[in-house]
DNA sequence: GATAATGCAGAGGTTACCTCACTATGTGGT
DNA sequence: ACCACATAGTGAGGTAACCTCTGCATTATC
């Protein structure tokens, strides 16, 4: 097979191979704590935003569009990530002090528990998705990924062809 | 930043990143196409599967489950993926001539034509998600990509967790 | 020929997204 | 004070891309 990685196809039918191998993965990982890898990221997003300011016993909460925007995701998304979340009783809304639209999301005592459980299981298996590349390799992948990630938008097709006609 | 790409779980956002970015660029691609990412890897497998044996008009077709195989995917997905293909006219089902349990799948012409379309707009285009990247990172991430693939069961644990209980 | 394995499809479920429309609120202009 | 407009979140509803469970043919094996 050489080497006939310059395929743009293959590469994305890799990286599809990647990612639902990892999905699978993260989602065994996951079962026993009854969290989906979506529910986890949001749940560790939101804790480690409340740990950045370490004063305030109660951090200040992220809004759920910047949630949204950590995540990649469209905010009303995020709205129902959090919503199954707060039903488990990991998260909470709170009012904004200041401005009366926004709702600040942050980890019930629960939440912050069952998170900081989650990290150090995954780090006592070691028996991470990655964990068959060399540490090099994990480090290239994260350059390149980010690489890839740094241009998410470009200045010629901004959104086009939103209309996406449907037949079937 | 430094380098803390150490961490699996950024890893694994960045992977997710890079995912959903590469489905949303398809799909913008493939929009005027009325194709789907998921069609198109399906119908392109056909469509390789195909021309390997130059000699027959008719190629041996792919059995579904090889299909799903090479996406993999459940055969039970690949079947549905099928389903799109053939209302459009784009994939033919035939009888396996010495096993009659199995259905061949091929291109119609149609399917055939349009694929190379596809091909040939993406090379036309050059604009793929991938072009961000230099030569050499696109073969790096290949080839990591590639060792990731290549380690999708392990040993020690099948399946586990295949009872996943809901709650909400 | 009975029994087990295989290949596919019907039924129905889940996750992880999305857009559109709506309400409540904030902001700036006149 | 008032209006226009933008912004934050959400309800409603939809789609893509999977899945399992089950049923039904059709081999393959004893």
């Amino acid at each position: 097979m050489t080497n006939a990685s310059a395929d743009p196809a293959a590469l994305g039918d890799l990286m599809h191979a990647a990612f639902r191998g990892l999905r699978k993965r993260w989602m065994h990982q996951l079962a026993p704590f009854d969290l989906t890898p979506h529910q986890f990221r949001a749940l560790n997003a939101v804790g480690r935003a409340g740990e950045v300011l370490p004063g305030s016993d109660e951090g200040p909460g992220l809004r759920l569009k910047e949630l949204a925007e950590l995540l990649r995701i469209a905010p009303r998304s995020a709205t129902e990530v959090v919503d199954q979340l707060a039903l488990k009783g990991l998260m909470e809304r709170a009012a904004h002090p200041s401005d009366r639209r926004a709702t600040l999301l942050s980890l019930t005592v629960e939440g912050d528990q069952l998170r900081k459980q989650v990290l150090a299981d995954r780090k006592r298996e070691a028996d991470e998705f990655f964990s068959v590349l060399q540490p090099a390799d994990r480090t290239e992948l994260a350059r390149i990924l980010g690489e890839l990630d740094a241009e998410p938008e470009r200045p010629g097709c901004p959104d086009r062809s939103r209309g996406r006609r449907r037949r079937s």
